[in-house]
Parts: C-alpha cells; sequence; structure tokens
DNA sequence: ATTAGGATCGCCT
DNA sequence: GGCGATCCTAATC
C-alpha cells in the first residue's frame, strides 16, 4: 500500500488547507512509491563495503556509512561547516530512502545567540532538543505550518539548521511529497531546484516531521547522514548572514550561514558575502 | 485564559 | 520586493 503511506506522510506535515476527501487521495499519489524510478538508480552504498560492517546487515539498506555520535561532537560552526558535502538519508517506512547533498546550514551558538530560540538560556519544552547531546535532532514547527530541522552540536543550547540539499535520490518520492503538500492549485510542475532549497521544504520533501524531534541522527533507522564518497573534494564554502533573524541585533550580522560556493542548490545566494571572502 | 510573534513559503505586482 | 497564510509556542495577564 505505497500510496497509502505516502497519504498519511502527507497529512502529518501539518498542511491543513489539504481537505482531499479519502476517495480522491489515492489518485494524487504514485503507483510506485516503493520502487525508485528507473530515472533513479539506487544510490546506496555498493555490495562491497567498508570493513566497519556488521555481519549482521546486508545489502544497499544497512547503515554502514551512517555518521557516529563523534561527528556531532563538535562546536556550532564547526559542525555547521562540517555537514557541508555530507549525504542526508531518510528512509521511508515502505523502504524508499530519499537522500540529498547538505549545501546549506546555519549555526546557532546557545546563550550569548540572541537569534537562537536558546538565547539568554532559555529552555523550554519546545527546545530541549537543543541542550540534548550532540547529533539530537530539534525539529519545530515554524509560522504555523512548516518545520525546521536542526541538529543539535558541542555546547549548551547551540545547533546546526539544515538549509538546503543537492537531491540525490528519490526525486519522484519527493516532487509528490512537496506537491501534495502544497495548497491551491493541483498544478505547476516543480523544478529539482524548488525540492529541497530551504529549511522547511527539506522537511517537505524529506517527509521530516515533529515526530522527528529529539531523534538521535547517530542512532535512528529512518534518517542519518553518510560521509561524503571519498575523493570527493572539499566544498569551497561562503560564510554569510543567516536568513529571517532581522531582529536579533548585531547577532543577525555575524557570518553564522554557510554555503557551497557557486552550488544551484542554495536557498539565498548572498553575492556580497561572495566578494569578501576570496579564498 | 489571552495574546503576540515567528530560524518560511509561494504568489502577487 | 511585498504580503498573507496559519497555528504553535511562550510570555503575559
Amino acid at each position: 500500500m505505497p500510496a497509502r503511506g505516502a497519504a498519511q506522510l502527507s497529512r502529518r506535515m501539518g498542511q491543513k488547507k489539504q481537505r482531499l476527501s479519502e476517495a480522491e487521495q489515492p489518485q494524487r499519489l504514485p503507483d510506485r512509491a516503493q520502487t525508485l524510478s528507473p530515472m533513479e538508480p539506487c544510490l546506496g552504498p555498493p555490495a562491497a563495503l567498508g570493513p566497519q560492517r556488521s555481519i549482521y546487515f546486508s545489502g544497499p539498506k544497512s547503515h554502514s556509512a551512517q555518521l557516529g555520535s563523534e561527528f556531532f561532537d563538535q562546536p556550532a560552526v564547526p559542525l555547521a561547516r562540517a555537514f557541508l558535502g555530507q549525504v542526508l538519508v531518510r528512509r521511508l517506512d515502505d523502504g524508499t530512502e530519499l537522500r540529498g547533498r547538505i549545501v546549506e546550514t546555519e549555526a546557532y551558538l546557545g546563550p550569548e545567540d540572541e537569534a537562537a530560540h536558546s538565547r539568554g538560556g532559555r529552555q523550554t519544552p519546545r527546545n530541549r532538543g537543543m541542550f540534548m547531546k550532540p547529533g539530537t535532532l530539534y525539529v519545530y514547527i515554524i509560522y504555523g505550518m512548516y518545520f525546521c530541522m536542526n541538529v543539535s552540536s558541542r555546547g549548551d543550547g547551540a545547533c546546526v539548521l539544515l538549509r538546503a540539499l543537492e537531491p540525490l535520490g528519490g526525486l519522484e518520492t519527493m516532487r509528490q511529497l512537496r506537491s501534495t503538500l502544497r495548497k491551491g492549485t493541483v498544478g505547476r510542475a516543480l523544478k529539482d531546484r524548488e525540492l529541497c532549497s530551504g529549511p522547511s521544504k527539506l522537511c517537505q520533501a524529506l517527509a521530516i516531521d515533529k515526530s522527528f524531534n529529539q531523534r538521535d541522527l547517530a542512532k535512528d533507522k529512518a534518517v542519518w547522514l553518510e560521509r561524503s564518497p571519498p575523493g570527493s573534494s572539499e566544498p569551497a564554502v561562503v560564510a554569510a548572514a543567516r536568513v529571517g533573524i532581522g531582529h536579533a541585533g548585531e547577532w543577525a550580522q555575524k557570518p553564522l550561514r554557510f554555503y557551497v560556493r557557486g552550488s544551484p542548490w542554495v536557498s539565498v545566494v548572498d553575492r556580497a558575502a561572495e566578494q569578501n571572502a576570496q579564498d
């Protein structure tokens, strides 16, 4: 019942304007969400895997490349930079794997950071994930209808916001998750660049909702991070002001947003910042 | 109990 | 570039 699974995911995403009748929902959904499209070969690990692979797991669905807790145990700024180029993987209930290379992040530093939810040491039920161990997800609802996905870093109340991905696999499912969820017009086809170029877009595209709050990215079976393939070159990184925090005074100016220079998958390009920081 | 505001998005001009 | 949607959360009364 792949179609129904996707419908349930869709309804969990908080889109109240989605009032399709039960009868018409399956028609809007894929006839084969369970298998990847022939145009999108599985990008999972090859049959020959690294020495760390457990003998109890085999095949492309194993977490052989899942980055462990050590990776996340670093301060927010270096972690935000280290995320760039790594691959975020989301495995849906039906086995579909959605994959995207992280190309844009923001660091939130904790109590001293006036733009952070943890500013002034505020700790509330909502932002508890920011204070949990590095690698813990902090997923929250914004503007009543969208989600943002953060990963706790070293440092009390510090975390990294994931802002944009380059879609690598499962694009057809991403398109469905994104378009089904959008209100209004049935129509317009989404460009690939519209799938994951924003913090809430990527949550929609990967079916990340509040049920992922406080999960451990180093341990979870439905979402994890894989190191970029060996041989990948270090991306050139631009440091720019963070987006959408105009109220935060001097903290709004600090270059705590990081993105891959020249990537067409980034949500907001900052030409001025690119001029300044010539590598 | 009430209220103000928000780490966004998509459509409009 | 501007604006409305939409409702949860936290702070205040």
